[in-house]
Formats: C-alpha cells, sequence, structure tokens
DNA sequence: CGTTAGACTGTAACCGGTTACAGCATTAGT
DNA sequence: ACTAATGCTGTAACCGGTTACAGTCTAACG
C-alpha cells in the first residue's frame, strides 16, 4: 500500500507538495501537479484517511442512536439523516440499541473515543455520565424528545396533532371516543405517548364529552397490540364509536381485530391512526391518520448537528414541524 | 482534553505503562496499576481511537450498501448485520444508496481511503474499479446477489422459493395463475426477480399448464404498483384465477385493488406474496407469502464478513438460507 | 555471595498524513 | 541594479497512540 512519501519520491518532489496538491491543487505549480497525478495514478494511491482523521483529530462521522432500526418510521427519519449527512461529509454510524440503555452507553462510547463527533439520539434519553459534565458532546435528540431537554431537540407538536384528530373525529359527531395508547411510564421516559394522551385528554375535555376508562387501552405499537385491543372492545356492553390509535401499526392490527370479531369500520367504529405509514394508505379500509415528515425529521436534526460541529454554540432550541391531518376512509360519522 | 502522555505524568509512570494498563492490566505491577487508574480518573482520560485506531491501521467499521433503508425487509436485515457486527466490536457505516450507482461508489471511496474494512452490499453490483484489481477489498453480497460472484453471497434461493408458492396454488387446483413482477432488466442487474420469475415458470411448465401473457404484469416492489396492477386484471375478459406477486407490498397493494373493482380475494382470485412481513398477517384476508429470513440473512453476512477481515481468504461461497411457505388466507381453492 | 531468570519499566521510533517556517526563484517596481 | 513582493517548494515537527528493545530491580538458586 503506497503512501504520500511513495508518491513524493516517485514524483521527484516534497510530501508537502504532495499533501498540497491533495487538499489544494492551486497552491502547486502546474508542473509539479501534473508529475505528482502521474505518480499517483502510477501508484494508484488512494490517501490514508485514518491518517488524516487521526491528525486533524476528526472522524467526519456521526452516530444515530435508535431503538429499533427495523421500525418503518425510524428508518424514514434515518434516510433523511443519511442524505443531509452525506451532503456535510458525514457518514453515520448506526447504533441500534434495541431499547438497551446498555447498548446505548456501549455506543456512546464511540463519540468519547471521538470515533463519531456527534450524536442523534431518536429516544428520550441522554446516555453517558451526562450529570457530570453536561452537554459536553454535540447532541441533538429527535422523534422522542424531553421537554426539558438542554439541548436541540427536532419532532412534532404531538399533543397538538393528537388533538387535531379527536376533535376531527368529534366533528364527525363521535361522543364516545376510544383510544389505544402506546407504552406509557409514568416517570417521562415516554413522552410521545404522554403527549398523545394529553391531546387526547384535551380534545375531550374542550369538547365537554367524557372519557370512558374502560375506552383506554394499552398498546405497544405493534400490529398485534392493535388486534389484541379489538377483543376488549368487542366485549364492551357500551363500546365507543370511535378510537383513536397512537400509531397506524396498532390502528391496522385494530381494523383487522375489529372486523374479525364482526364489528364494521367505519359502519360500527371509526378508527384513526398516526404517522402515515406506506400501509396506511392500502388498508382497508384506507386509514384516516396524521402525517408525520419522518424524512424531514431526520434531515432537520442532521442540518442541526451539521450546523453544532460546525462550532456553533449548542442552543437548546425546539425544532417543531409540522403535521396534516390525512382523511381517508376508516373514519365516518356515528350510526345513531 | 488530556492524552496518554498527560496520565503517564500525573501517574508517574512512562506512557508505555500506561498504554499497557490500558490493554493488559496483567502486564503492569499492582501499584502502578492503581496510580494510572487514579490518574485516569482524576484527568476523566479517554483514550483517542482515532490515533490507536490510525497506528494499527485499522478502523473497526464496515460499510452497508443498501438501495432503500426505509424499506422494512432491508431495515431487517441491517439489523442483523449490526448485531453480529457488534459483538464483533465492528460498527455499520450506513450507505443508503437511493439506487444511485454514483452514490454508491462515493460510499465506496470510505474502504478504498481506509475509513471501513469491508463493505457488505445489498444490490447486485460491484462497486469501485474492480476490473482492475479483482476483489482487493472484502466484500459480501447480500440479498440480491450476482449468481457468478467472484465473493461470498448470502441469499435465498429465490427460484426454489417461488416454484414452492406457485405449486402449492396448482396443488389448490389452480390453473391459471399470475404473476406480478419486481422491476426487471435483462441485463442480469434484477437478479431476484429473474429467480423469481424463473422459479413461476418452472413450476407452470412442471405442471405443464399454459402461461397467458396477459396475466404478466409489471411492477416496482411498492404498494401502488400492486394496486395498479389490480385494473389490469380486473379489465381482463380471462382472468387468472391466482395472482403470485414478488413481494409482499405488492400483494397487499393488488388485494387492495381488486377489492375496488369488486372482485373479492380469496374467492374470486387468490393472492399470494414473497417476503412474510409483518404486515402480511394483518392484511385482509391475511397474506399466503414465502418467510425469508431476513436477520438471519444479515447476520450470516456479517459472519462471513467478520471471518475475512480476520484473515481468512474470501472464498466465493454461496450461503443460501431456507425459506418458508406460510399458508394463510388470501388463496383458496379456485371455484369452478 | 554471585549468578541468573523473571517481572516490570522507560526511551524513543513509528504509523501517514498536515503544516509552520524558512528558503529559493522569479517578477515587478523604482 | 537593487529591493520587495510573490509564487512555489522542502524540511521537519507534530498529532496520540503502540511497541521493540534495552535496562533495572527483585527473588531464587547453587
Amino acid at each position: 500500500m503506497s503512501s504520500i512519501r511513495d508518491v513524493a519520491k516517485k514524483a521527484n518532489v516534497s510530501v508537502a507538495t504532495v499533501s498540497r496538491y491533495l487538499n489544494d491543487p492551486d497552491k502547486v505549480a502546474k508542473k509539479s501537479a501534473e508529475s505528482v497525478e502521474a505518480a499517483i495514478n502510477a501508484l494508484s494511491y488512494k490517501p490514508n484517511l485514518l491518517a488524516r482523521n487521526f491528525f486533524k483529530s476528526r472522524s467526519y462521522s456521526i452516530l444515530v442512536l435508535v431503538p429499533n432500526i427495523a421500525n418503518p418510521f425510524f428508518s424514514r427519519v434515518i434516510r433523511g439523516i443519511e442524505d443531509i449527512g452525506q451532503q456535510h461529509g458525514y457518514a453515520v454510524l448506526l447504533g441500534d440499541t434495541r431499547f438497551s440503555e446498555e447498548r446505548e452507553a456501549e455506543y456512546f462510547q464511540r463519540v468519547e473515543t471521538r470515533q463519531a463527533e456527534g450524536v442523534i439520539q431518536l429516544s428520550p434519553h441522554h446516555p453517558g455520565d451526562w450529570s457530570d459534565d453536561g452537554i459536553n458532546v454535540p447532541f441533538v435528540n429527535a422523534c422522542e424528545c424531553l421537554p426539558e431537554a438542554p439541548y436541540p431537540t427536532v419532532n412534532i407538536d404531538n399533543a397538538e396533532a393528537a388533538k387535531v384528530v379527536v376533535e376531527y373525529l368529534q366533528s364527525l359527531g363521535h361522543k364516545s371516543i376510544g383510544c389505544v395508547i402506546g407504552p406509557i411510564d409514568e416517570s417521562g421516559s415516554t413522552p410521545i405517548t404522554i403527549e398523545r394522551l394529553a391531546g387526547y385528554r384535551a380534545a375531550m375535555k374542550a369538547a365537554n364529552l367524557e372519557i370512558n376508562d374502560l375506552h383506554l387501552v394499552n398498546g405497544d405499537f405493534s400490529l398485534q397490540s392493535g388486534f389484541d385491543a379489538a377483543a376488549h372492545y368487542a366485549n364492551l356492553k357500551i363500546k365507543p364509536t370511535a378510537v383513536f390509535c397512537m400509531n397506524d401499526e396498532m390502528a391496522i392490527g385494530l381494523i383487522q381485530g375489529l372486523k374479525a370479531h364482526g364489528l364494521r369500520v367505519p359502519e360500527d367504529i371509526s378508527v384513526a391512526g398516526f404517522d402515515d405509514i406506506d400501509f396506511a394508505q392500502f388498508s382497508d379500509p384506507p386509514l384516516t391518520t396524521v402525517y408525520q415528515p419522518a424524512e424531514e425529521i431526520g434531515r432537520t436534526a442532521m442540518t442541526v448537528l451539521a450546523e453544532m460541529l460546525g462550532g456553533n454554540r449548542p442552543k437548546a432550541r425546539r425544532h417543531t414541524l409540522p403535521t396534516e391531518l390525512v382523511v381517508r376512509e376508516s373514519t365516518a360519522p356515528p350510526r345513531n
């Protein structure tokens, strides 16, 4: 494997000239440039970026911590991160934490040891010995964000978006509206569930509607948990006329489950979801949901991180991206 | 930022001792170990792995080239890669090529400049100036593999799996079986489509059944293209009684499209898919399909790559993983 | 007590780039 | 013809780890 010194020797110039040729060709005389170029081709020399990065003390990589890469929503976010990262010359190191704080910490080492310059975290934690030295690492939190985070966050207004969906159901005439809830942990580690629940409650309260506790079902964002929720609703004497699900997977699972119990959607029960994944449009019936700009969240997060890496102080700014209600056929006015 | 020399000074030992303490604590005397440890804690020293990797000329990273990270099948494969990579100490650099050979080549640079030690390619190309110097880089091809690749490949037997699905449809009594085909390019750059098509044709031929060219529809693996295919079938005078779709997304799209045209699945037309994604189980009706061990493909690919990185010669071995027919309710015997 | 093996340690070179600095040529200005 | 400015180049130090090698110290042995 040839080094810069081999090239220099072959081209009859100094290593400095070769280095200059590589980094700013205008700085070297035409004649030198030509012989350096020839030498590079002859040796098929590729600069060793491990050496360059070491000297510059930069890795040109950023770490993305994601709880589950197999989740299509997260992978769209990552797509956005990757896109902007590439444009700024940053590679994306993938850290699939599988919800394990241990794995998260392991990955975080990569930053502390300078193998990554910054972190985009898609879960609501700040890993590492955070309390000790504050925000010592360029860090952006996206998707699921702690409300009081001392670093930039990028997400949507979950409470507002949930409120909009529920208000839409109300506008159709629904008064008894249930909810399939995401995983919940009162300690605040599940902000999106908590926020969407708050939005749901706020909409109900604003409309002076009672919430029947039996209409609240716990899920875990999986298709199966939505399907299982259907059994609960089917067994109720007094059923809700509409159900808001905190993501599309649970909504699609719920619809299938309701059908399996002989209930029709939307005639007997309306169902709304959240996220607007690709499958929402092709469920039966097509799903009413809230569009969430997944890729844009990723792009924004990476843009903010790149700015921080460019030397700007990390401001604990909140970036709130717009959502949009997408009305399809899984919702309709209630039958009296 | 403190360096190993700062630690050495503080602990009153040499840098060599500190280095030895970090890499093999048994080599240093207890007394030295204690003072080094104290110094490390006092300075909250973290070794600069950029320096270590540079000296060792290793990056402990591998590059994954994926045409579309947002595709749930690929993200499951990546999950498997990541899992085994982590176990071997390799980080995963993500290269979402978006089907662009230019981006692919850009990412491939990372290997040539030693920022990644090897590549797992999920598309059927070998990037870089491959012809020039043969297999100069540890390289594994997974998912979509060129049949004559001069490097290890990891995938399933697409032809055989397709044959099994079609034979199953035949066993139900179907004689007129259509197919929604994936993107196709006769140059061989779309091996999975070509192989699945070959399996379909082989099964039909073996059963002495004619293929009606009007029953073959081109798709692009998207939900929408499956949906669109339904219009084609609905307009035919002589419809197939069953359709094999080359992936689940197209199958689910097709089912919805057929319903939109008043055709019932499976009563009027049976539909089978390929991949067994999560949604297959929750489509209406639940989809008959072929399970493909996505995560296992990733794990195997990473295991093979790790072996190559460990110094073993890259053998052009074929790793063929088993698939499994999953029968659900989207298929039934034809009505006479 | 002298010798030697074994345990531990320190010095300094090394990896392959970058770059400060000094030096040399050439050109421009007077 | 002399000076100054400009353009280009080369030498060598530097980044922060690792490690070959030589050296020191201790303990065990005859």
